[in-house]
DNA sequence: TGTATTTGTATCAAAGATTGTTACAGACAA
DNA sequence: TTGTCTGTAACAATCTTTGATACAAATACA
């Protein structure tokens, strides 16, 4: 599998439509920078639209713009609206309900799995959008 | 694909090998508590072994055991031996150079990649085995 | 009203990752 | 020498992600 680049992907959409202020962007023009399909770029849009980032135009002259400031919006907004949010999986078939051990290190897991989950949204709450424009030289629309 | 939980089975292992201090523990055994294939688990010893965080005997009574103390093994350091340590990727084709923002957010992105990565290490280093066997109630042993 | 444009989504193929299995050589204890 | 166990190769099954085609629905404009 080709490993998920769905965030990084995000970043790179969410950023070209701020420098892209009040106006609508083709999902044609996104994927051209971002160097994959439309409809790639168009699923990424959804899942953005639904998590109200962004706002979309269908039919001509049709596209897409941000739903709010780019200082409004966090980077954790965005990893949350493309991904489940697990930086590590529980095992799937789960521990042997019969070993004490495996039961209790079960549990354990879950926990650090939450609070690991936690700390990466933390770390990236603090950043927003705004943020990245003024570290790729767009301070003006940043504000 | 199954979503990555060699992290988690890999706590699984080295949590069992703790409360089996000084024991030589056969994979099939391991096997039983996790609830796979006991290649599989061989698969994640070789890993740990690499990170000589663990001892492995061939032959007739042999098996695995700890290298080091619970309390001497942190978490990341389980973690880094299992798994490339990537929260999330780089879109894999890169993205357009001609186009200035596209240039501009990779770098960005390649940062934050980095930091995200660095705080979850951070987090998982707050924790060893010994805490791990604690939080179990196998408080002697971590000790 | 009719046409061109664009999104939203369904569908399918291709590539890759993970897990589960079988198989077997090599190491080791008795 | 025999039996046991690890280490690893090889392969199938399953699932994910990405990429690509297709088309209905929405929209602006003539």
């Amino acid at each position: 599998m080709a490993a998920n680049s769905q965030f990084s992907m995000a970043v790179h959409i969410m950023t070209m439509l701020a420098t892209a202020e009040g106006e609508n962007v083709k999902s044609e023009c996104l994927a051209g920078s971002v160097n994959t399909n439309a409809v790639v770029i168009r699923r990424i849009l959804s899942q953005l639209s639904h998590a109200d980032l962004v706002v979309s135009q269908t039919g001509a002259f049709g596209g897409t713009q941000l739903a709010r400031r780019p200082k409004e919006i966090r980077l954790d907004d965005i990893y949350h609206a493309v991904s489940c949010g697990e930086v590590f999986a529980l095992h799937p078939k789960g521990a042997n309900q019969d070993c004490p051990v495996g039961r209790s290190v079960e549990a354990v897991l879950c926990n650090l799995q939450k609070e690991i989950d936690r700390t990466v949204g933390e770390k990236l709450s603090q950043y927003t959008l705004g943020d990245v424009l003024e570290m790729i030289g767009y301070a003006r629309a940043a504000a």
